[in-house]
DNA sequence: TTCTAAGTTGGACACGTGTCCAGTCAGGTG
DNA sequence: CACCTGACTGGACACGTGTCCAACTTAGAA
């Protein structure tokens, strides 16, 4: 449902492959050093055979970190927005930091125009929105609401960018969101 | 001083023709169908000749977006910070919209690991701060300005990238930044 | 067991990147 | 004027990308 097409049975368990390889590899040698072939060979299996899984490299750096987005979604809990709010990228950043090869590989991956990305884009855009709207409940008035939620999805997308472009590293990416949440979302609660 | 190396005479006319050919290629075709032998050939120049002052398609975009952003530098004015810092937002959003295709390939651009990206990264880092100190001035007290600093910048990021990734349009940037600029700053003046 | 269809494969393809280097050209210096 | 030096060139190179397709395999249905 969220690779090329549908899989089911045989395909699936060669996506799994693939992808495992995939997560390895980045892991190995880097998403600079990472080739689509070395992939498969890892993975045991064609290249042909590969790119009927994955459309681009750029797009199995999508798909792996949408599943691995997906596969650390929060216990939202705390008693206030606010806190509620730094859990959530404290989460995602400690994530991230765990992750630092997958971390530089999407943010570049995330701005080609292949439509695979795109979808994906747009899947994992929706997440980090959700994430902080579940965070601020209801405790921020629905006309201010949304100014709140771009703002912050715009500091998180900035935090992602400077990390990626290596000015922050991304274990620092956790305090210096923490302070730019406090100063967003002060005086809106 | 900004492109390879330093360039004098005969050097520094093939490097104007150069750019000058590449801000062409880009307007006309984009970035993602530019490749740097058709700017050589738009330039009158072989590609061979291309790579000796352009290490690779990134530097040359972030060279371009540099020397941009470098021609618009603001005329600094207004009472207030908050009200300078929306005009440099502001001024900065308008250029980024006018140059669409030049902006749409400098985010990629400037996460390229070449050297020579570096360099420019950083350079286009610090301008980005000194146009937000610059209208700040001294309007906020010395131990949270870095914190402020921080988070527009953070911000201004963000909306680099959601417009990279398509989010948002260039021109919408100009609003969206408008309100976080105000969420930012204020309760710090 | 035989047939069928999905899955996989090797290998070639067109294209772009960035590098290299021996050779040519042009302009100023002696 | 001949010369030297820095700029430029053509053309090949190794490598990666993503596409295509005819041929093979394999598992399950008939």
């Amino acid at each position: 449902m969220v690779a090329r097409q549908a899989v089911d049975g045989r395909r699936a368990e060669t996506l799994e492959k693939l992808l495992e390889a995939g997560a390895e590899e980045l892991r190995a040698v880097g998403h600079e050093a990472l080739t689509v072939r070395s992939v498969a060979a890892r993975a045991g299996v064609s290249p042909a055979t590969a790119y009927t899984y994955v459309a681009s490299k750029n797009h199995l750096f999508a798909e792996l970190f949408w599943r691995y987005l997906d596969s650390g979604r929060p216990e939202a809990a705390g008693s206030g927005a606010l806190e509620r709010l730094r859990a959530t990228t404290r989460g995602m950043a400690t994530q991230l930091a765990e992750a630092p090869e997958l971390s530089a590989a999407v943010t570049p991956a995330l701005l080609s125009s292949d439509p695979d990305v795109e979808r994906l884009r747009l899947r994992i855009g929706a997440e980090f929105l959700q994430r902080f709207a579940d965070a601020i409940g209801d405790d921020i008035a629905t006309e201010r609401l949304d100014g709140v939620l771009d703002a912050l999805v715009l500091a998180f997308s900035g935090a992602l960018l400077q990390a990626g472009m290596g000015l922050i590293t991304y274990t620092e990416l956790g305090d210096r969101l923490d302070s730019v949440v406090a100063a967003i979302v002060e005086g809106h609660l």
